[in-house]
DNA sequence: GGTGCAGTTCAAGCGGTCTTGAACTATATG
DNA sequence: CATATAGTTCAAGACCGCTTGAACTGCACC
C-alpha cells in the first residue's frame, strides 16, 4: 500500500515552468483518491485504476491525460493503459470538447457497475473451471477404479461444496446489484451531470 | 521446480516430462487437490493452504508432515508453516495415534468457515479504514474552505456508496453462512468421521 | 517536409509475496 | 551421551504482477 506514503508527503516544490492549472491534488482529494484506490485493489484490481476514477469523479469535470499523470504521479503509459481498461469497462468515458484538439476523460458513476461486471465474469470462468476439474476428478476416479468408496464419497461432497458456494456467490451479485442500485440513483441526482459530449 | 502441473489442460494425464518422481498422488487426486488450490487462492489465502487441505479431507485419514511433503512435493518448512497456518485457522486437527510418536494432520470438514472467517476479518478491519479515510478527507475539505461544494458533493456520494457496499458485503457474509451450513451438514453425515486420538 | 504534442506499446526493472533449504531445536531411543 | 528423526525458523532467492520510460505512431499546424 504505497499509496499511503505519499499522503503525508508529496512537499514537491511546486514547478515554476509546469502548467499553471494547480499541478497538485489537495490532501482531501489524495485522502478520498487513495481510500478508492484500496477499495478497487481489495476487489482484485489495480489501485491505480481506482484512483484515476476516483480522480475524475471527484473533479466533475473531464481531465486530459496529461493533468491525470501530473495529479496522480503516474507514468505516461501507465495512464494510457489505465485509461483504457476503465474505458473497457465503461466507468469512463472518452470525450472531446468542440474547439479542443485533445480527448478528456469523464468518470461514469458505476464503478459499482465495473465491480460486479468483472466479478460476474471472473466468477463465471473460475468456477465453472472449478466444477470441470471436480467432475474430471470424478470421472477419473471412477474410471481408475479401486478407489475406495469412501473418498470417493468425499470427492462428491467436495463437488457439492462448491456448488454451493457459487450459489452464494451469484446470490451475493443479485443482491449487490439490488442494493446498490438504490445508490446510484442517488449519484444521478446530484449537481453533477455536466457530461457534454 | 514444484511441479504444479496443471499448466495446460488437464485432460490426460499423460504430461509427457511431467516431475511425477514422488507419483504418489493419483491424478484424480491431483486435480481436485488443485482445484481446491485454486479456489482458496481465489479467496485470498496461499493456494497451497488449500493443496494440504484438499489432501487431507480426501484421504480421510491423519497423515504426517512427511506425507505430505511427498504426497504434495512441497518442501520440508514449507509444510511445517502449512500446517500451522492451518491448524490455526481451525480447519485442520493435529491429533497423536497412540503408539505413534510423530504428530498427524487430519481434515476438519468445514473449510468453508476459516474463509468466511477470514473474509470477514478483512473486511471488518479493511472496511472500517476505509470509511476512516473518506470521513477524514471529508472533514479537510471543509476546514480547507473554499472547495467547491459539488464536488463536496460527490465526496459525500462516495461514502454513500463505501457505505452501501459494506451493507452488501455483510449481506453475502451472512446469505453464504446460511447457504453453506446446510452443506456442512452434508458433510458431517456422510462416512467420515474419523477423529480418533 | 518538419516540429511538437498526444497517445500507445512493451521490454526492463521494481517491489512484494511465496518457497526453499539449511541451520537450528526438540524429542525419542539405544 | 550419541544418534536419529520430527518439526521450526528465517534469510536468500524464485516468482509474478505492476509500473516505468523510452521508442514509436498519429495528428495538427506551420
Amino acid at each position: 500500500m504505497k499509496g499511503y506514503l505519499w499522503t503525508g508527503g508529496h512537499g514537491s516544490p511546486s514547478n515554476p515552468d509546469a502548467p499553471v492549472i494547480e499541478g497538485r491534488l489537495a490532501p482531501w482529494e489524495a485522502i478520498a483518491v487513495d481510500a478508492v484506490g484500496n477499495v478497487i485493489e481489495f476487489w482484485g484490481f489495480k489501485r491505480n485504476q481506482g484512483r484515476v476514477w476516483a480522480l475524475l469523479y471527484l473533479r466533475g469535470e473531464p481531465l486530459t491525460a496529461g493533468e491525470i499523470e501530473r495529479e496522480l504521479d503516474l507514468s505516461k503509459g501507465g495512464v494510457s493503459m489505465l485509461l483504457r481498461d476503465l474505458e473497457r469497462w465503461g466507468v469512463i468515458q472518452r470525450v472531446r470538447l468542440p474547439q479542443d484538439t485533445v480527448w478528456r476523460y469523464g468518470a461514469e458513476t458505476d464503478l459499482v457497475r465495473m465491480v460486479r461486471h468483472v466479478i460476474e465474469e471472473r466468477e463465471a470462468g473460475f468456477v465453472a473451471r472449478i466444477r470441470a476439474d471436480l467432475a474430471e476428478a470424478r470421472r477419473l476416479a471412477e474410471v481408475a477404479g479401486q478407489v475406495p468408496s469412501d473418498r470417493l464419497e468425499r470427492l462428491e461432497k467436495m463437488a457439492t461444496l462448491a456448488e454451493h458456494v457459487e450459489r452464494a456467490l451469484r446470490l451475493f451479485i443479485k443482491t449487490s446489484r439490488l442494493d446498490v442500485s438504490g445508490v446510484l440513483a442517488v449519484f444521478r441526482d446530484g449537481a453533477s451531470r455536466r457530461n457534454e459530449r
